[in-house]
DNA sequence: TATGAATGAGCATTCATTCAT
DNA sequence: GATGAATGAATGCTCATTCAT
């Protein structure tokens, strides 16, 4: 046998890797009842008894999954480079990159869906669920500093206005389906979605900009 | 057999309204594909068999009780009386109503999420479909109103900006349990929502006030 | 359809006889762990899951199949017409009956065996063991008639003499293919069989006509 | 590596016998079909892949286990010393012996239960079956020196007595759980077994010294 | 209209065993 | 001698669905 040869059938993390982005796209396509430990196991060009020797469970497995899609997601951000960039470029740059992400990564919005379908309880039993809000420093610096020079409001809730900037990219690519059904636009089209984030930066920076109120309350 | 007690027992649009009912509640908790068939059974009080013989299928299942739930949102929105009231009263009254329904629908949610999982596949052989769109007249109105009278920007794409309304709402539903897990806050818990939907209301309402640009582009 | 093969069909009291059976017999030949469940069905010519529509789980089954055994037992006991025949006639009568009982019935041995190497867990979950105990009243009868008589010694617990007799009849038959083997002879055999139990028939008399002594203690 | 940790790892002879002791274990606990390679590997403190190496199969095992536990038997049998002692007390001795040893090695009875399970299939494979016959002559000497002498009984076939010796031990022991569970009463308890033998043993010596009849017939 | 009984394919998981190093 | 990685066939059990009354 050649090296490469071998090198295919005995390479654990090889395996390992290849189970967990399988996991990953079925999951994706069914949720986690949907998905069949055999589908995963022939996408992954292995046999089932692989999969409980790495991962132990088809429920471990997800968990699994849905750790390293939250992980890349927060390690995405974490390497975000804007601590020198002018805040209201910044923002827009920030904006942007989580919307981008969203829909270069549809498996992130499906199994976070089916997730929230079981009231987040492998989330609950995993430890990445602590990974993530130190990330909303980055969104945290920048409104601080536009803050500070007098282009945003103050007292802006970071998470808040994260959890708005999340939503607007979230719901297109979420409903993306139902929404072509009912509407018959696909708002993940180019042209259109290219449309649709400009007006909601626009929105978005105009409230930022606007000096009345804020969401904090008084 | 008596009369009351073959009342009881002989009661078809009965029948089948409880397995309507106790089959979104089981879709909306499992999802398609996590859903059981003898469990929506043993939640309607009655048997599997009935379940076929009304409806024909599981999936057959799912489509009546995707439509049954669009239906009712289409017709609450429907009801509405917003013809009279002016623009700024109207938006804030309909952004209102529409993050109302929501949070006082969850099933709607879970339903639109899986059928989203499963590509519209289901919506795509229904007929309800075609209801949503004359809905948005709804909003279109109050937008024109707005614009004629100067208190709104002209030229904003009533779909877009329903889609804009509907995002805001949608996604913090949605995500309720993932973003409690992650950031340790239920954002739909009365102080933390109403602090919420307050600021998107002051949001969409300074967007739709402004003057400079419009969402449809140049 | 005719009469005769709609009742093979569609035959619940028959489907659930056959597949008890069918477990009994299984469970004989390999034990609670060794038994398969497909096995079991395929022979009470059904489908694996009546197995579940009856019994619930493979190891509710063999409750069933444990609790139908003793319940034989236990009835086949409480027939025996003793009540009137002289003790010593009776006490043989009864040593034969309890011996002939193990040896048409194999199962027993080797369902009680299993049991015994699963510390009787099974039969703890079950009603059946309540059962016995009232049965030792055959065999107390007998003896009390005795040694009222003055033929048998007096003061013999009933249950550890049961106990006695059912050690010698038990041993033989749970034992015969070790010994078998080991020794190379089959005393389930009928001529040795007739030796082997001659003897101990002798024994257990010999000890309950002398006086000296009791099993009690002084 | 050094000296000391590689006689730890590297010690052939160590690792038979704990995977030996594991499986004897394993196979008392849940039988040969109960057993689980892994379970006997982990209790062995070693891996599955050595249980093939030095057995070459489970079942392999199985018979390994199983005459080595009739080697320890057979051992203790023939290591007593009773040939100088008078034959009536040489056989209570004897008695006493089989009975504690069946008491102080529970996994024989369960082995045996089980290969009796399987037709003593295993047995057969096995060479031991031929080292047991021998044994008797130890029983064999006690009998004659007491009929020679005059206070046993004549032609008392050995194999047939300690077949009656042997299942008086062996019953109580092997159906300790379901006795309990039925009777309520732990015949393996000190008190209890005290008395239980107290009158098997006077059973057994009055049978002896008893001059009508003999076990073999006329 | 309603229901208990029946079915076969499929489910996640575990089995004893072997390969490659 | 020792070990982690790999396998295919089974395991107990559940699935959506249909039959017969």
């Amino acid at each position: 046998m050649t090296k490469e040869s071998s090198m295919i059938k005995r390479n654990p993390e090889g395996t390992r890797r290849r189970i967990l982005d399988a996991a990953t796209e079925e999951f994706r396509l069914g949720g986690y009842a949907g998905a069949r430990v055999d589908c995963i196991a022939k996408r992954a060009e292995t046999n089932e008894r692989m999969l409980y020797y790495y991962f132990g469970s088809k429920k471990k497995l997800f968990i699994a999954a849905l750790e390293h899609t939250y992980d890349a997601f927060i390690a995405a951000q974490s390497a975000l480079q804007l601590a020198g960039v002018p805040p209201e470029e910044a923002i827009v740059l920030y904006i942007r990159f989580i919307w981008d992400y969203y829909a270069a990564h549809p498996e992130m919005i499906r199994l976070v869906n089916n997730e929230n379908l079981h009231h987040a309880e492998h989330l609950r039993e995993s430890t990445i669920r602590t990974s993530f809000m130190p990330v909303i420093g980055v969104l945290e610096d920048i409104l601080m500093r536009g803050a500070a020079s007098g282009v945003f409001r103050a007292q802006v809730d970071p998470l808040r206005f994260y959890l708005t900037i999340s939503a607007l990219g979230y719901y297109v690519l979420s409903n993306r389906y139902t929404l072509a059904e009912t509407f018959g636009r696909d708002f993940m089209q180019p042209d259109e979605r290219a449309l649709v984030q400009l007006a909601h930066t626009e929105m978005l920076l105009g409230y930022l900009r606007s000096a009345v109120g804020n969401s904090t309350g008084p």
